[in-house]
DNA sequence: CTGAAAGCGCTTACAG
DNA sequence: CTGAAAGCGCTTACAG
């Protein structure tokens, strides 16, 4: 490879100073437009590249922003990611990706390289456990913060999320409108917000209609489709099983369905399932699944612009942003069977 | 936010030089014992955050690794990049992840992202059209590439790939094995490698067995379970429909067999279905998938080792590694009906 | 509109 | 084993 080709090897060729190299190639209205001109095609051919790394100690603005996720290859936290992705990519921020798969050292490690690399914000969807002098010792070393899907108690920044109580009792209410009275539900886990909130929504709508909640309806932790497909046996061995389950989430109505089809049973019809989420393959499952809403798409979108407006120096107030859900009723649902 | 700390502050306090401060740090065996300690205490103390973009400024060597695909939603990919991740996490590499979503474009614009970051590496699956001076490119530049899924005519880099003739001839033939002798091909295309090499294994293996091949038995494009979905309709319109799929990857025989059974008929009973790639979720499919497993594991592992090996010097030769795929068989497959 | 000079926070020869 | 000094490649006041 050829000798490193900087500003001053432009300036120098040109017979500029590398201030005004540096001011053309960035369209700095300071310098005249032919100059500017003759800056920027020397610059072309030569096959200059711009080192952020030397403009970022200088500046201390390194167009990095950080997004943190239990998993990504979830497709609830995908779809929010290519929301925020879009929206980076309109003001030219890279950004750098992680999983901490709920492990609180693996989102240390994390936040610490982006404090190292100089990082202009982070977007997280906070792990089990995360204390808020976590996230108080990233802003306080410069790195702003907004949370997405899950909140921490005491941490004061936006969170983005869906409104998760509304949902499960969107879906529930739906269960119970159609003359179901034994619902389960499957899956989540009570040490996260959203955890506690969704079963929260289900257990308000079961005792709004006078319904009992028998303690072993509930089969807490799944939240995958595998972990889905293997509740199946256990929520069919409950004694009088419920003829409906309320899903934690679209992966396990999917695997719940898939458990149920292979034990002989017909989803939608021997069981109601709903989802949540409504993720993009809701629709085709079979039975296309009924499910809740969640706004992946806006939860990106508004965390993606509340950093940015934090970055721009914009005043962004540490409030929480429910985002409402909706039902979409598909026909995983039906009428209780007679028996 | 209080003063900036730096390796100056440091070497302030405690009396000596940042250039010890800097060795102290790093476990440097030129520094004694007691004054390492002494200096990494004080630094843990008062929360030092270590400038990355400083010293990698000074280094030319930055610590991170850029990885882009066609778009990490896809399970496929996202199970290459788990292994990746858990490889280059061992030595320390943040790695940045991008989609390029087969837009040239946008994976110029990555490679230069990572250029002017000063990246260490790259490890992609390029998008379609790719060509090869992108490559040559961004090694004159200092920046190593490997392949992984496909290739590059005459880029002289790593690839890492699975032997995607065989698998689908392994598929193929398992379809003529039971009986079957109107064998469709659904999904891919033929500007990638990969997608000719599936269409070629699928040919020989008709060829072989003395089948004919009629064109409307190919439906080119789809690659996502939407459009498997979708697909089904064409599919079940040819005339004297083929009794049997082999699709392209396995989201795309789940959504088709989503489609069958919207249609009424039986995937596994009606029409034999097989996919590519042995996801996660084709064990747990409805009917369970027959598929051929593609190493993803494997090409991630060997891409990021392989990488690792170029960064620290070891010679890499530009060779092709195809990994040798096998055939899984569930029940989405069986003899073909009597009609 | 353009240039000379300082400085961002590290690491690396070079001395001692 | 430790320190003084130069330099990585930019940007930013400050002069002119």
């Amino acid at each position: 490879m050829a000798q490193k080709i900087k500003l001053s090897t432009i300036a120098d060729a040109l017979g500029v100073s590398t201030a005004t190299v540096s001011l053309a190639l960035r369209d700095s209205p300071l310098v005249a437009d032919s100059t500017r001109d003759r800056i920027k095609d020397h610059a072309r051919a030569i096959g200059y590249i711009y080192n952020r790394r030397a403009a970022s100690l200088r500046t201390s603005r390194s167009g990095i922003v950080g997004v943190v996720v239990h998993d990504i290859m979830n497709p609830f936290f995908a779809e929010i990611l290519r929301s925020i992705e879009s929206e980076l990519d309109r003001s030219r921020q890279t950004f750098i990706l992680s999983n901490h798969y709920d492990q609180l050292e693996k989102q240390r490690t994390f936040i610490d390289t982006l404090l190292q690399l100089g990082a202009d914000g982070v977007i997280m969807s906070p792990a089990i456990g995360t204390p808020p002098e976590d996230i108080l010792m990233a802003e306080e070393n410069g790195l702003p913060a907004v949370l997405i899907a899950r909140t921490v108690e005491g941490a004061a920044v936006p969170v983005f999320r869906g409104d998760d109580a509304y949902g499960t009792a969107l879906a529930t209410n739906h269960l119970i409108s159609l003359g179901h009275t034994r619902i389960s539900m499957i899956g989540g886990t009570d040490q996260t917000s959203t955890g506690r909130d969704r079963y929260q929504g289900y257990l308000n709508a079961m005792e709004a209609a006078g319904l009992e909640v028998r303690p072993g309806w509930r089969i807490p932790g799944p939240r995958t489709k595998q972990a889905g497909f293997e509740a199946a046996g256990q929520f069919l061995a409950l004694k009088d099983h419920p003829t409906a389950a309320c899903c934690w989430n679209d992966l396990v109505a999917i695997g719940l369905m898939n458990g149920i089809a292979r034990a002989g049973l017909t989803p939608g019809v021997d069981i109601s399932v709903t989802g949540y989420d409504d993720l993009e393959e809701a629709a085709i499952a079979t039975p296309a699944l009924t499910t809740v809403w969640n706004g992946q798409r806006e939860v990106g979108r508004r965390a993606a612009r509340a950093l940015l407006d934090k970055l721009s120096g914009t005043q962004v107030r540490p409030s929480q942003e429910l985002i409402k859900p909706e039902l979409h009723v598909r026909q995983s649902t039906g009428r209780p069977r007679e028996r």
